[in-house]
DNA sequence: ACTGGCACTCATCCCGGTCGAGTGCCAGCA
DNA sequence: TGCTGGCACTCGACCGGGATGAGTGCCAGT
């Protein structure tokens, strides 16, 4: 049962040749490609019990050995060490980064950043509306009976919605409505919201109250129910390196994943602050991603965290480079938001 | 060089077969599968003219014949019939466009749509700010030196941008702006704002001179400069389909494509009124999709155009049904802008 | 102008044999 | 006890050849 440390140094040099290699790893290769001070019976014996504790497997009886998801797992928990960033990729995070507008363009800059650096598919969270507080609420005129609603969150995001209201509504009605709804609710979290919204019904005086129960509908919905997430994807196309091997020969269920919003939030949307989550093949509870692994991590200005980012790749990995830039990343983006 | 009648009917039934069953189809299967009253020697000599023509090739010496890009060009222009809509896929396209609260949630919808009638990958470019209007332009103070810019189109469209003062203003003249800006730009075209903008930086008083200049500038880029045209993109799990035998293997080339903004801009941006594009793999100017096909058209309220909109598949795709069904999308899609 | 017949081509499939990487086991040795 | 070298064994990958059959091109006959 016991691992003693020349066990974890195999499970290490195996994982980190197939990764490289991306073929089974036997016992002779890996003595000489590492330096393990023992012949290649012995790191066989050593194999043998890897295997029996289902941390490796070999694809069949006369090939090499395959890390297990288990072993992965072990390896990222135990074995692995920080692999530092390169001047380069800090330099193109620095690059890539300045120079954004909107939160759109750094959501955008930072999605294709991520699967640059990483060569995989990345994912990136807008900042989640539940995280964010009213800055202000704008209502648009459209026509006598339409208005046009915006909101915009601290964090930068801007949401609008079509208010179809009961009746015309005149001018000077919508200022006011305007007036008392920015300063019922403005600075308040989005999630505090629904109590004062409707206290403003209340207090909103008889001829325009039609029009306040109306939009107080469009309200909530906006800020709390519909819970608009938005996400960012880019690298797709890295999923086909590796030649149709990764992911057992077919990219059908990775990609019908990867379109549905709702999966990619339950895999990037749960954070705990400041945690690095890496899920390994079957730790996913997707089945569709059972082939995959998946590094994710939350985001935002110093130490609140207002949505997530990740990667997706194949279960074999360079998870210490991986894990890194998604770090790196994800500190950058943070520092960027904390400057508005 | 003359293709007769019967010619034709041989050319329109392999296509037919092949896209039915994606297996080089031979003279004798044709005759058994459709009535074209002749023996299998006889298509065996159409089948000759036809491929020194170009219309058709063989994979290999003993195999069926397959057509080419030139014959699914030939069988688009004179030889499909048009396929009405099933009623089912009619009441598909209502029952899913009904009940969109927003534009962004009409183009969602309708990407996903398109993508599930035709089980291709979809692509939805968002009404063109070059071709709206503005209607309302909002500016909102996030703090004393700077402000968000919000523009709200014709088509429904918003765009926000942070504009950075080069000095404090006070909250009254940021009214005073809001108010020149909407007299002056509101239910212009976009594209004949500049000289308007222009213009306004001479009106404004000398106090909120620095900041008209700082507010001119963003206004052009997110007027006319940054053009920013965004794109919906659904069903690229469909590319799987056809078990990696359509696109030559390798899927590799066509997600590139699809990521890139500019590319699905131009293969559905570029819309003449009322036309339907179809593109047939070397027709393509892109290198990365001579082995794709490509269904646009353009949509907008009534006759008027404000987007584009298409689908993308292997060059043996149904081109009547898929043509059908892209044509119909866009029709409702229309009609739906045209209500707002 | 169409048809049936026929010889021919060539990809696919199946089979058996060879090869070699990699293993498990065991006896010997420190 | 733990490591090592040796050895027999397994089994997938690769190769070549023969059989199969779909599909063709050509030609003579109607």
């Amino acid at each position: 049962m016991g691992l003693d440390d020349r066990k974890l140094d195999v499970l290490r040099a195996i994982v980190e040749d197939y990764v490289a290699t991306q073929e089974p790893v036997g016992s002779k290769a890996l003595v000489e490609r590492h330096q393990l001070g023992v012949s290649p019976a012995t790191v066989r014996n050593d194999m043998a019990v890897l295997e029996e504790e289902g941390y490796i497997r070999q694809p069949h009886t006369s090939a090499g050995r395959v890390p297990t998801d288990r072993g992965y797992r072990l390896f990222v928990d135990r074995l692995s060490r920080v692999k530092p960033l390169t001047p380069a990729e800090r330099r193109a995070i620095e690059r890539f980064l300045v120079g954004a507008v909107d939160l759109d363009d750094v959501v955008h800059r930072t999605v294709r950043l991520l699967a640059q650096l990483t060569r995989q598919v990345a994912v990136v969270q807008y900042p989640s509306l539940a995280r964010s507080s009213v800055r202000h609420l704008e209502l648009v005129p459209i026509s006598t009976t339409r208005l046009m609603l915006v909101m915009i969150a601290d964090t930068g995001r801007v949401e609008q919605r079509l208010v179809e209201l009961p009746g015309p509504v005149a001018a000077d009605d919508v200022t006011d409505l305007r007036r008392r709804v920015n300063e019922k609710l403005c600075g308040e979290k989005l999630a505090d919201t629904p109590p004062l919204v409707q206290a403003l019904v209340e207090e909103v005086p008889q001829t325009v109250r039609p029009a306040m129960t109306t939009l107080s509908t469009v309200l909530l919905e906006t800020l709390v129910e519909r819970h608009e997430e938005r996400i960012a994807l880019a690298g797709t196309a890295n999923l086909t390196r590796g030649g149709l091997l990764d992911f057992q020969g077919s990219l059908r269920p990775i990609l019908e994943a990867l379109e549905e919003e709702v999966i990619l939030l339950k895999l990037i949307g749960e954070v705990e602050p400041s945690t690095l989550r890496v899920r390994i093949g079957d730790e996913n509870e997707i089945d569709n991603l059972r082939a995959a692994s998946v590094v994710s991590t939350g985001y935002g200005p110093g130490a609140t965290i207002v949505g997530g980012l990740g990667v997706l790749g194949p279960t074999r990995m360079d998870y210490p480079g991986t894990i890194a830039t998604v770090r790196a990343v994800a500190r950058y983006v943070g520092d960027l938001l904390a400057q508005n």
